[in-house]
DNA sequence: TTGTAAGCGTTATCAA
DNA sequence: TTGATAACGCTTACAA
């Protein structure tokens, strides 16, 4: 045993103990440590072993991820691309995703795109850089060449909320059409008639795409089996700053509803919040005035005017599930591209009721 | 020139390409790609650097950051660790926060606790393995230790909104006492005397004692002053189900205003939500019956019974500010630890209009 | 100005 | 069962 053997430090003092500092320490060869790290029950020698151990809780040493990712290839490594973090329903969904994450043992690298889609390529590629395993979007898909190569390059990709255009891969998200027809129904049931969806600028969202469709398709439908009396919709897209045109929307909506209910239903938060706006301006009761269900439950939802009735989506389950979606591939799992639709749920408050306005009612 | 060189494809197909099959494409060794990467300008033939260029190109070849990282010992990373990703202050100050990082050259990894302060070494440890070059904490701090040896170890720390005790490093934050004292000079200036600071239980963080602490001066000094007629102020702190409590304290309130105006300081956006469900309980009315402002302005603030009134905190700069430091320390900076305090805006909405409620105003 | 070779901290393949 | 040793993809002395 050479006499410059040093006891309880590393080589360098301050910096991280490495693998080598922990071989030298115990007397053994960094094969060892490595053994003992990865197939500790499997070929080592009880003392072997124990010396290891000890060794390495002396130096308080653990392995560099960089440098198995390195080596295996594999870097234990999620990413994640939002396109909006301001978007509650992107956080509810990263949560749920960094819960599942979690207890597979891997790590969720967060990328936001702060609605700029421009930079998805960009995103993409400075995850799939960093040796990420797999791909969870919650974009656009403007830029789908970029996440198509990372599926061509072997690395699973799931899609939640949006569908990207001519890509095969797994998609988790609501059952629009089934949360349009939930939300619809409600309003014609409390006795709105004349129905508009409120929705952001289309733009090819895939989301938008199919809350829109399904509000046009109930409202053929309930033509068709000639509901009471007549249901009839039409559909406006708001922006931010366009307060006058949806105003101007509005009015004409309860004009044509010519003193019977209209009733709004608007494809998310951001979206729900313009029309309270517009209300406010209009000096308008909601449920009174205007029937009105929002896509997305949120904390405040229950505290604007009467309390707003919501379709609350899953998000909790939707980001575990896309999150155990791509685990089970990264196990190995060879599956055509599947869709998982979770259902919507009704949440009904003051603002869809026509009587006189109460205090709020469900949380 | 050796005849089976390959051209315009990397030695394994479908993987991606190396250093080294840019060098063979290109016929040099990887030193040169490597300077042509690192300095272009100063050490090449032009001729020899267009060749790597085109083989770049044709390889479509971008370093591996892992073996970058690996090698150089520095890895481009920032780590940010955040209490709570549904807090939306925590959100703002997250998306400020990447801005300036992005713009530094610097990949943000998140890592969120979902409010569970016991993972929060865990997360540090986590981040410190992938070799972030520094730490950004909106956290408890309860676990100092891991952060301060993380600081120990040479990696910058900042601190934002919470400190963390026995920590030496930059903080960043809102000034909590001048903020509290404008929110309660506003509510005392509008007619409510008999007030109540809510906080979440003040379990030692940091930010939460600074607000209890300077309303308590406030009530303090006003009185000293003799403000007209006399300013009365109690704290109350709550807890997530705690409702009938909360109510109890609000009910006692306006008993011991006596007639006169109670106010409440709510300490963040989340309390205030939880006053606004009591006094719907209570069938009050937004101030009118009580006054209230709250801590976060939120974009739902506005259209709250009459309109909330908040105090803003400048989140984006915040987060912009704390990345700014962190990356000046990564440039070499050596200066003692830093306390950045930004100021809060007072935006006065209906809830602390003492006369007839209206429709909301500003936003 | 360019190439050779060592090494960053691991794991995996071979012998011993 | 354990130990050399060669990678992984990159950077950087040092040579040429």
């Amino acid at each position: 045993m050479p006499s410059q053997k040093i006891k309880s430090s590393p080589a360098r003092p301050g910096a991280r103990a490495t693998i080598a500092d922990v071989a030298r320490e115990a007397g053994v060869s960094k094969a060892t440590v490595s053994r003992f790290l990865n197939h500790r029950e499997t070929l080592l020698t009880s003392d072997i072993a124990t010396r290891v151990e000890v060794a390495i809780a002396a130096l308080a040493y653990s392995p560099s991820p960089m440098a198995q990712a390195l080596k295996r290839g594999r870097s234990r490594l999620i990413g994640l691309v939002v396109a909006d973090v301001t978007n509650p329903f992107s956080v509810a969904v990263l949560r749920g995703a960094e819960k599942a994450c979690q207890q597979a043992g891997y790590l969720l690298m967060l990328f936001n795109l702060g609605n700029d889609s421009r930079r998805e390529g960009e995103a993409i590629k400075a995850l799939t850089a960093y040796q990420v395993e797999g791909l969870i979007l919650n974009t656009l898909g403007r830029d789908a060449g970029t996440a198509a190569d990372a599926a061509r390059h072997g690395k699973p990709v799931v899609l939640v909320d949006r569908r990207h255009h001519d890509m095969q891969a797994d998609f988790v998200s609501l059952d629009n059409a089934g949360a349009v027809r939930l939300g619809a129904a409600h309003l014609v049931e409390a006795g709105y008639r004349e129905l508009l969806f409120v929705s952001e600028p289309i733009k090819n969202v895939s989301s938008r795409m199919e809350r829109e469709a399904a509000f046009r398709s109930f409202v053929a439908d309930a033509s068709d089996q000639g509901m009471p009396p007549v249901i009839r919709g039409t559909t406006f897209e708001s922006t931010e700053d366009d307060r006058d045109r949806l105003d101007q929307a509005l009015r004409s909506l309860r004009q044509r509803a010519q003193g019977g209910l209209p009733g709004v239903i608007s494809s998310n938060a951001v979206v729900t919040l313009r029309v309270v706006a517009s209300l406010a301006r209009l000096g308008w009761r909601l449920g009174v005035d205007l029937g009105l269900v929002g896509f997305d439950d949120t904390e405040w939802s229950p505290y604007i005017g009467p309390g707003l009735t919501t379709i609350a989506q899953p998000t909790d389950d939707l980001g575990r599930l896309a999150a155990g979606c791509l685990i089970e591939r990264l196990n190995g799992l060879d599956l055509p591209p599947r869709q998982i639709l979770l259902s919507g749920r009704l949440l009904a408050r003051g603002s869809t009721v026509a009587t006189a306005p109460s205090i709020s009612s469900s949380t």
